[in-house]
DNA sequence: TGCGTACGAATGCAATTGCATATATGCCGT
DNA sequence: ACGGCATATATGCAATTGCATTCGTACGCA
């Protein structure tokens, strides 16, 4: 299961690694700079605001950020305490709770937005052509997508 | 520095962000089944391997790993600890470690590379065709360049 | 020589994360 | 109705990370 490692993949692989780190570490630093909270909070209030009623399952939340079942619960912990989310028991089945965004939760999305926007925008789109971008956009979402079934 | 954002640039940095933490979530995953150490100490373990003599000062293992300065430098103490670098003064400037690879650093490094590999291969490799790694270890490749500069 | 500044590394403390496990609820077969 | 299994969430504790600061060394310059 090791030998038909392309040098290709490889590569790709170790430029995925070491941009991503960077990335995120720049997007961070402004975010902060902004006195913003972090980046995972964006997420999350972006999964809960975009869907239907601004409400979502945590394990919905799981599933579009890529975190922890543990890292979703303890976030949305801090969400709740900060009055962005509320957290409801499930009517319909106990076991799932269900999140909702509040005004000040979606508030601070909007605040954020412009910031990490511009940040994707200054380290990441400027050094894109259009083409380029929409080549890279639809070589990651293919990868995306196969990692839902394997 | 907001209104130039273009949807595949956004599609593309979404992609980018999702792909990367379900891809790492599997590597580490798959050292730890294997009982192998996080995917940082094979980072750092093969950044001093491959530099000349085995050697190499603590800010090259932050250039090469993008890691915070204090995460080097903690990492580097639980390796040390382990036997699988040591540290030195550098001679000529006193500020500087110098971090040499033992013979049981490199000997991890390789007992990690056939399960990291095959987790490169399976997880990301498998799902793109030669002519798409190539592309797009292009595309990174061109991103890690320019973060170099600005 | 001695002072101010810069750089590389280390560290105290708070926050977050990972891991293993616990709690709570629902579902199914008998 | 009941026991056993599955699913969703929560949590105690240890490890790691982030942040701010400190420490030690080097360099430039009066």
């Amino acid at each position: 299961m090791n030998a038909k490692l392309k040098p290709a993949v490889v590569e790709a692989w170790a430029n995925l690694v070491r941009i991503e780190r960077t990335l995120l570490d720049r997007v961070e630093e402004e975010l902060k700079r902004a006195q913003l909270p972090p980046l995972d909070w964006y997420h999350v209030l972006h999964a809960i605001d975009r869907s239907p009623k601004g409400m979502l399952r945590q394990t919905g939340v799981q599933d579009r950020t890529q975190l922890a079942q543990y890292n979703v619960c303890r976030l949305v912990d801090r969400l709740e305490r900060e009055g962005l989310v509320e957290r409801h028991q499930c009517q319909l089945d106990g076991r799932n709770n269900v999140l909702v965004i509040t005004a000040k939760g979606r508030a601070l999305r909007r605040a954020m937005w412009p910031v990490y926007a511009g940040a994707i925008a200054a380290h990441f789109g400027a050094h894109l052509s259009e083409v380029e971008a929409r080549h890279l956009a639809r070589l990651l979402g293919k990868l995306v997508r196969t990692q839902a079934t394997d």
